[in-house]
DNA sequence: ATGTATGCAAAGCGTTTGCATCATG
DNA sequence: CATGATGCAAACGCTTTGCATACAT
């Protein structure tokens, strides 16, 4: 896809307003690079405007995904995945009540080993550390709630 | 995870019957390398048992995660994942169609900084390791599109 | 003046479960 | 006979869209 600039451009072109919704989504995508879902595309202009609303996102997308400046991609995984993004938070997650939290740190290049890689080109890494959150460890007598422990 | 016959036993001293499609699950389940979702556990058994009902594997499935047998991970892509390995490892997650590997490697020891913690008592780290695989990576290199960065 | 963004609410759509009934270890 | 399997239908959780209203270019 186009730079910022060259987006604003054809946007222009198109008789369609440029608005700082519209600048914030397309520095996003320029800056990202794999394939991000509508809710990441969220997550991401929030962090920098948040009364943005997740209507708007989809909105934007699907113009961009009109005009050839996005591949909206279905995999059948339950979200659509726009070009192009990268994920780089960890999470922890409690084991008993199933919280999750992020976690935002470095923890250096993780890289596969070649002879492990099995032909994969490997975008992103995350970290799942699980063990039990500050409210479980203290209250261990008690029964776990929820049968939700997923991950 | 067990073998068939000692699941066998385990379900036995559970009080627990021996049923063909409890044992179809059990065999399909120990050489199963990569990590079905409950559908795709559903159509091997159906490949020789046709009868068999989807809320049948649901129901073994979830006996098996009970019994400690199994682990059930949600990576994310919309249905959950019946991972018959128990030793530590780690996952390769291909992000077009997500197919998900085993990967036996080690990372050292992962700490999470005392100040990024928020009060978990962490026990375990996992990585996923996000992108395309083999086949989806050469599948894409047929239909190109933009100047993709890769990061 | 238009075109846009927002906030809800509801529509979709797979995945999971509840339940009544039939089968079988 | 008590437990398990089946087949639906409904519940769920999550993504995506429609629409009415308020806003900004």
């Amino acid at each position: 896809m186009r730079s910022p600039g060259e987006l604003t451009e054809a946007f222009r072109a198109r008789g369609l307003k440029v608005t700082p919704q519209r600048q914030a989504i397309f520095r996003i995508l320029y800056d990202n690079g794999a394939h991000p879902t509508a809710e990441a595309v969220y997550e991401h202009v929030r962090a920098e405007m948040p009364t943005v609303s997740l209507r708007t996102v989809y909105a934007i997308l699907g113009e961009l995904v009109e005009m050839g400046e996005l591949q909206q991609l279905d995999l059948g995984t339950g979200a659509a995945r726009f070009d192009p993004n990268q994920t780089g938070h960890h999470h922890l997650v409690c084991e008993r009540c199933g919280k999750v939290r992020d976690l935002q740190a470095d923890f250096g290049p993780l890289k596969v080993p070649t002879r492990q890689r099995q032909g994969f080109v490997v975008d992103t890494a995350e970290i799942v550390f699980r063990g039990l959150c500050a409210e479980c460890a203290s209250d261990q007598a008690d029964q776990p709630r929820g049968e939700d422990r997923h991950v």
